[in-house]
RNA sequence: GCAGGGGUGGCGGAGCCUGGUCAAACGCGUUGGACUUAAGAUCCAAUCCCAAAGGGGUUCGAGGGUUCAAAUCCCUCCCCCUGCACCA
């Protein structure tokens, strides 16, 4: 079978049913997945939310919804920019991702460089991949977060926002390139390292008879009270600056950060050699504390200037002691431990770290500050600070200093250093001005659970994250200084930044299709309001049509996205839906899915293992792909793409493909067999299931139940039936099987649909509609015979195997007496032996063989639940093993007739005591 | 640090919520056999240990407990992973 071809050659006819117009006669259902951001071609990581999305989408068209799922591109924010202009510079590292991993024709390049046209190119060539999927998306609502109409209604959603007084003001850290003077994500800076900010604190020192101060940095502002002396670079220069009405001396390379969060004017400078002479006042305690020349000292941390702690410090103690404790500085330990005297000393002997320059010093460092944050006590002679909690202690020390202006706050890039892209090093900016979205808000919070609580959330594990993180959400920073997207409407200059314009627009899908028939300017607060709201008059027909779609298509039933989101975007998604719309169009649902790693290993630009989606199609077909990616693994946990599964679904494909060719010639009969009897069984049993899992998009049970367990049936079934397999049963399972199976490969199913049916297009296809199981076919009677069978099968193979036969002349089986059969019942009666023994003792037929009873009665009560409930008879074993005599004797190449079967009460063999009911005995010659 | 999730056989990965049918689904790998000139594909069988007439023993991170019965419930310990925001 060649599944690419298949593909080709309906793959179009696929798409047909995938625009949609209201239609008041069905139930609407409206499906939505996170749109994708255009910066580089899918992959098929990618693939698998927008699988999950569309073999849910085809499901509910099946079972007769009028489907809504429509796509759009995300464009808001800084990455594509980004992108495109290191394009422009030419950036060696990401032509070579663009050119080998995504295959882009090198003199495709150039013109990339406009990021207008990098989202026009990578949108193309994801929607194209989307297609080739077979995704039942209607394009005909597509739109572009940049896009004017788009803009109208983001600012129409603020403007919401801001009436309920969602939207406040204030200052915000940011990571800061001052010389492109803009903030930086993770793809503006060098190795895209992520910039992560830390709050330290500076202390001020005086300098002894001067008026200048010394900034120190410090994380730990309490062990102020142990410090010995302050490092400073010998042949270095510092700067004098005015800062917060003092004179302040910094390192000359700390400026640039501090500059970004507080006013400072430059006084002077000094060296690092001036600096020796002097000797500082401590402002806890004012004490005289000197100065030392240090080597390891990183000018551009912090203020450049550190103090020393050896006490608690290992790198200080370290210090100190390479130095031979110069100007007779001792130990001052300040922080007490259970178990340790001078804790930096004793940690550093602990893990025999050598000099300043081991990298055992680090580990010594964390090991110190773990201890002492978790049971240090200070133990200091200011009774406002001893005893207490080294944590505790740090916040008493700062109000204190900042009481007498001994202290400030300073941001810091944690993971420092960090660079631009520009080659700056990046800082820490005080953004005055910023604007929030205000998810502290605590109505606005309670609404929200509210909503949470009423949605279905799959998986339901999930729940409990997506409750804490609106818990803990609190003010969100929502525009930025540049980027695509949509400008503030409060201040123009600004833009709405990219994970707040995309919380509601789900809803501008319901009228994105014709709302562009306006012109931008058209789409007012009171225009929009009229939609949404129905607020207010019409202006015309259509804008009668798009509130009536709006209504018609909302509430949102199924967001889908990867797990990642579950932390920001979609609880977001939730927040603003409160805020914007009356509860009836609160969203009913999130499905969320996990990742896919490329042959066991998360796919990643550095390993150079990203599978695009559309080398994936042409390499393996789109319907192997949209199989692999989500049947591998549970719908919260990453799956695996590996060539060797990849394998395993084609030929389980071709095994399909050739039960459906061989019995779509023929003329098939009702055979009526026990097999039969079983496989319909089989089959109600699992149209059951399937239509229940789907409902709770359980995609990894469902493509295991359909695609291994059902296969599995099948080839047991053709096996019992020695290949006569063109029976009305076999054909009744395929066909129920191909629909089941149509959401997930929709391609081959919809071909051997056309053979199975005699249909000739997907309307015909899509009015079938799901079968539907009939409970009287159900019966676990079936099964069990059918395991009785397997079992005499592997038995008569344990014993074939232990006996070393090679030939087999004779197999008796011997069907269990009856007493045996009415004793297990008796234990499924009272599930323990001295009760079964009580009543067995008024039976006939029971009393005589007390021994026995007691005897069997162990083995019974260990597989108990393994008996059905009711009973079955020797009649029933028999007909089985009559009805699988044929298989029996092929397997072992014995005659028929030399396949015996006898009753327990009337056989003379001993072994005939062996026999249970479910498990005759038997005997082999 | 704070919060959440997890440790199952050679591997991936179910099962654990609702304890017994669990030596543990399904898949992969490995070994032997069939087919083939051969490889591949396919099919059959085996794959914790010991037995050699369908039997027994020891397993589900470690230790303890509850129970007639624990991978499954409770407690303690060890180890691993993820997120912590202005970034899509």
């Amino acid at each position: 079978m060649d599944i690419r071809k298949i593909e080709l050659e309906v793959n179009k006819e696929l798409l047909e049913s995938s625009v949609s117009n209201i239609d008041y006669e069905r139930k609407k259902f409206f499906i939505a997945p996170a749109f994708p951001y255009p910066n580089s071609p899918q992959h098929i990581g990618h693939g698998r939310t927008y699988t999950t999305t569309d073999i849910y989408a085809r499901f509910m068209r099946l079972k007769g919804y009028n489907v809504l799922f429509p796509m759009a591109f995300h464009v808001t924010g800084t990455p594509i920019i980004a992108m495109a202009s290191r394009l422009k510079e030419k950036d060696k590292e990401l032509i070579e991702i663009f050119t080998k991993i995504y295959g882009i024709p090198e003199e495709k390049l150039e013109e990339l460089s406009d990021p207008e046209k990098l989202v026009m190119y990578f949108s193309r060539e994801i929607e194209q991949g989307m297609k080739e999927m077979g995704y039942s998306i209607d394009w005909t609502r597509k739109f572009y977060s940049f896009d004017k109409h788009f803009n109208k209604f983001i600012e129409w959603h603020f403007k919401k926002l801001y009436d309920k007084g969602y939207l406040v003001k204030g200052e915000h850290p940011v990571p800061w390139c001052s010389k492109c003077n803009n903030a930086l994500g993770a793809h503006d800076t060098k190795g895209d390292k992520d910039p992560e900010i830390e709050q330290v604190s500076v202390l001020f020192f005086k300098i002894k008879s001067k008026d200048m101060f010394l900034g120190v940095v410090t994380y730990r502002p309490e062990t102020i009270f142990g410090v010995t002396n302050i490092w400073v670079v010998e042949n270095s220069d510092y700067q004098i600056i005015k800062l917060q009405g003092k004179k302040v001396i910094v390192s000359k390379e700390s400026l640039q950060n501090i500059g970004m969060q507080y006013e400072y004017e430059p006084y002077g400078s000094i060296t690092g050699k001036e600096l020796l002479e002097y000797t500082v006042i401590n402002p806890i305690d004012n004490t005289e504390v000197p100065l030392l020349p240090a080597t390891f000292i990183d000018l551009s941390f912090g203020t450049g200037i550190v103090m020393s702690v050896p006490a608690h410090a290992p790198y200080d103690y370290l210090a100190l002691r390479d130095l031979g404790f110069p100007k007779g500085i001792k130990l001052k330990v300040i922080i007490n431990i259970e178990g340790f005297e001078v804790p930096a000393k004793e940690v550093c002997e602990k893990l025999n770290v050598k000099d300043q320059k081991d990298q055992k010093a680090e580990d010594a460092t964390k090991e110190v500050y773990r201890l002492e944050l978790l049971k240090g006590k200070m133990r200091v002679s200011d009774n406002k600070f001893d005893g207490l909690p080294v944590e505790m202690a740090r916040q008493r020390v700062k109000e204190h200093l900042s009481k007498s202006k001994d202290h400030i706050n300073l941001y810091i890039i944690a993971n420092h250093p960090v660079y631009c892209r520009c080659n700056n090093l990046a800082g820490v900016k005080l953004v005055k001005d910023q604007w929030f979205i205000d998810y502290g808000n605590k109505s606005w919070k309670e609404e929200t659970k509210k909503c949470l609580s009423m949605m279905k959330i799959l998986p339901e594990e999930s729940r409990k994250i997506y409750l804490d993180t609106i818990e803990w959400l609190e003010k969100k920073a929502c525009t930025r200084e540049k980027g695509l997207g949509t400008r503030f409407p409060f201040d123009r200059n600004k833009m709405i930044e990219a994970l707040s314009d995309s919380t509601i627009y789900m809803a501008f899908y319901t009228i994105s299709d014709k709302i562009t028939r306006y012109k931008p300017e058209q789409l007012t607060e009171e225009f929009f309001d009229y939609i949404f709201y129905g607020k207010g008059k019409p202006v015309d027909n259509l804008h009668d049509e798009l509130r009536k779609s709006f209504e018609y298509w909302y509430p949102l039933d199924s967001r889908h996205s990867g797990y990642d989101l579950v932390r920001n975007h979609l609880p977001f998604f939730i927040f603003n839906h409160v805020a914007v719309f009356p509860q009836k169009h609160w969203p009913k649902q999130i499905v969320t899915n996990g990742f896919v790693l490329m042959e066991g290993k998360k796919m990643s630009k550095s390993l150079g293992n990203i599978l695009p989606l559309r080398k994936a199609i042409s390499k393996y077909s789109a319907d192997v792909v949209r199989f692999a990616i989500v049947n591998g693994a549970d719908l919260d946990s990453d799956t695996d793409f590996n060539e060797k599964s990849i394998d395993g679904i084609k030929s389980r494909m071709e095994y399909f493909n050739y039960l459906i060719d061989n019995i779509s010639k023929k003329e098939v009969t009702i055979s009526g067999s026990l097999v039969d009897k079983w496989l319909l069984n089989r089959v109600n049993r699992m149209i059951k299931s399937v239509k229940e899992l789907y409902e709770d998009v359980e995609i990894r049970k469902i493509s295991q139940l359909l695609f291994y367990d059902f296969y599995n049936s099948l080839k047991w079934y053709e096996v019992r039936k020695d290949g006569k397999i063109d029976t009305h049963e076999l054909k009744l399972a395929l066909q129920s099987f191909v629909i089941l199976m149509y959401p997930f490969m929709p391609h081959v199913c919809y071909h051997w649909s056309k053979k199975l049916y005699c249909i000739k297009s997907l309307k015909e296809f899509e009015n079938i509609g799901l079968p539907s199981h009939d409970e009287k076919l159900i019966s676990e009677k079936f099964d069990k015979l059918e395991e009785l069978l397997i079992g005499i099968d592997n038995d008569i193979n344990e014993i074939l195997s232990l006996l070393k036969l090679q030939k087999v002349k004779e197999i008796k089986l011997i069907v269990s007496a009856n007493w045996k059969r009415k004793l297990i019942s008796l234990f499924k009666e009272h599930r323990d032996l001295n009760n079964v023994i009580k009543s067995a003792k008024s039976m006939p037929d029971l009393k005589t063989r007390l021994n026995e009873v007691s005897k069997l009665g162990k083995k019974i009560i260990q597989n108990i639940d393994w008996y059905p409930d009711y009973e079955i008879s020797q009649e029933d074993e028999i007909s089985i093993i009559k009805d699988g005599i044929n298989y029996l004797a092929k397997k072992y190449s014995v005659d028929k007739s030399s396949i015996l079967i006898e009753i327990e009460e009337s056989s003379k063999e001993l072994k005939a005591a062996n026999a249970m009911p479910l498990k005759p005995a038997i005997i082999i010659k």
